[in-house]
DNA sequence: CTGAAAGCGCTTACAG
DNA sequence: CTGAAAGCGCTTACAG
């Protein structure tokens, strides 16, 4: 069914145009300057492969040139980054947008999901060397991969945390810090003494930064005070541990104490932000039913960012390594607002239910 | 600055282990069942490779191989599908997911954007055959180029319309039609049984064939009609008309006329649905400030299709070409509700504007 | 069971 | 200005 005509190669051409292979080559890859073709032989050999409707093979080319404008992109998680559900895809939406605007194509290693976390070396092989360059993205970046590719001289960029020293590879990172310190001074400055942080728990490095941010933006303040409310459960403890700390406005650290806060705004058990202003340290979704205050981690930048740099590397405008720190955003929505004259009691008639 | 120092090849394991190049290809390879290979020099072989770091060159063994396991995926539009944004975006989410459980790296052509409608062939050559197969996706899919592609034998897919016939490619296409036909049944089943087709212009065929869904569905049902309401630029005029044709259900055929009817519904000249009933026939952002009641495109499903075509004609699995019709599942939101017993003018003290 | 050799289709010095 | 040749790093019949 496939027509199996053999597909022309340049030697097909040279020999039509009755020229040698290194001609055709010449001539197609217009390489001026090096070399001068005459008139004549460059519109024969530009015929020839007109009429057998030759195009070279991209894959050989690579092999010869050892060069392929092409991009990677790795995913350690298992399983790609498929929809607009993950967020990892909002870093591709910048790759892709950059591997556009500079002529790459981009690879995206979609191969060896669902098998467990993906390492770089398939049983100890490498299918990374068919692009130029790699960005990784994960939490979980597989050290010895990368050490490896560091040793080979391999051009990459991880977005996101490793263990190897920072000045010993490129990496791209949100400043976490720094994002949650502008939340804490944009809830002090509007007069808040009293927040409190919440999440789920401190077992990842950016949850800890975020902290670490608000305690350095409220340290500065001097007279206002930072409690932190860790691993609540639900609504009821959230609700009893403000009244507790006598606190009005929240920041919330981690995405995954989201539902609790919901639920007591649901509930109606606290007005936000009346009674309370609620700030959260992460990209807000339209989960709230207001615009919410919160760090635009603008995830897409840092997809170009690490596509600038790695492209740098490849074509050596690049010394040392380094690692990016990119500024959060913060964006001021309708959950925060002025500090409530004194503690409104959150609620009437709230249960005082106690840790 | 770049640790310059050459990869190992399959040469210098070879020359470790004292063994041949070709051994050493059969040994990493595991091709057995071919050759059997000594477990003793199977392990001398394993053993310089890990010595040495060594992995093999893949764009070596894709030049060799001839097959890469990659699918490509070309737009036709000037820029790449970005971000959630585009709607192409969602066809590539669905071949994401099934290039990964299929074991397949994906190539996106994001270079040469931006220069006019982008070509398949760049100047006149060809990067397309580092993937295997492609998928190709666009609203002018520049016909010379998929012809050259189909003589050569080249497998691929298109995902949308082209003026070559159907018998002659694979092509992946929605069923408009018949996912307007019910929506329109969906509408007549309650009760309506005037029922007006508002779009901004028939210029593409989809709309067209949405529009022919429709007529078909209320011809089954033999006493109701359809009436057309094309380019209304406004809401006021869009009024007019449905009043004109005493609608009860209007079916919005085209992305392009919401705008006319969501101010309409905004400024409170209407209540939907108790006054009309409002459906689309298209995938349903969150507008409307309730679910509206609209055709699911599915356009990941359409890329995970495509893509099962494209690797089955890989794999050689595939002997004719085909058009492929996917259904589109009406759902039912709240936007539609029974026929009123009469036509309730609409709004009260509505300007009688006429076109 | 293993080695020597041809081949995949290009690019690029190097002679003429 | 052009040709012959080596080389990119692998795979795979084909002899032994």
């Amino acid at each position: 069914m496939v027509s199996s005509a053999r597909r022309p190669t340049q030697e097909d051409v040279a020999r039509r145009a009755g020229v040698s292979r290194g001609t055709v080559s010449l001539v197609l890859n217009d390489r001026r300057g090096r070399v001068l073709i005459s008139a004549a032989t460059r519109e024969k050999v530009v015929a020839a492969a007109r009429d057998l409707g030759y195009s070279p093979n991209p894959v050989a080319q690579m092999l010869a040139r050892g060069r392929n404008r092409i991009i990677g992109f790795f995913t350690f998680e298992q399983t790609f980054p498929y929809g607009e559900e993950d967020f990892h895809h909002r870093y591709l939406v910048g790759v892709e947008r950059e591997a556009c605007s500079r002529d790459f194509d981009l690879l995206l290693f979609t191969r060896g999901g669902g098998e467990g976390p993906k390492a770089i070396y398939r049983s100890g092989m490498n299918t990374l060397r068919l692009a130029d360059g790699c960005i990784f993205i994960g939490t979980d970046p597989d050290p010895e991969g990368l050490q490896r590719l560091l040793a080979e001289g391999y051009p990459f960029v991880l977005i996101g945390r490793t263990r190897i020293a920072p000045d010993a590879l490129d990496t791209v990172v949100h400043d976490h810090a720094g994002g949650a310190a502008e939340a804490a001074r944009h809830l002090l400055g509007l007069g808040h003494r009293a927040i409190a942080v919440a999440l789920q728990s401190q077992d990842t490095e950016f949850i800890r930064e975020r902290v670490e941010g608000c305690r350095r933006a409220v340290a500065e303040a001097g007279d206002a005070r930072l409690s932190l409310i860790e691993s609540c459960p639900g609504a009821a403890e959230l609700k009893a541990a403000l009244l507790s700390h006598g606190a009005t406005a929240l920041i919330c650290a981690d995405r995954r104490i989201l539902p609790a806060v919901r639920a007591l705004v649901a509930e109606g058990e606290v007005r936000v932000p009346d009674e309370l202003s609620v700030a959260l340290l992460a990209t807000a979704g339209p989960e709230f039913g207001m615009p919410v205050s919160h760090v635009d981690l603008n995830r897409a930048r840092l997809g170009r960012i690490a596509f600038e740099r790695v492209s740098a590397r490849i074509e050596g405008r690049l010394s040392g390594f380094a690692r990016i720190s990119v500024p959060c955003q913060f964006v001021a929505g309708a959950t925060t607002g002025p500090a409530p004259r004194r503690l409104s009691g959150a609620a009437a008639g709230g249960r005082r239910s106690r840790g």
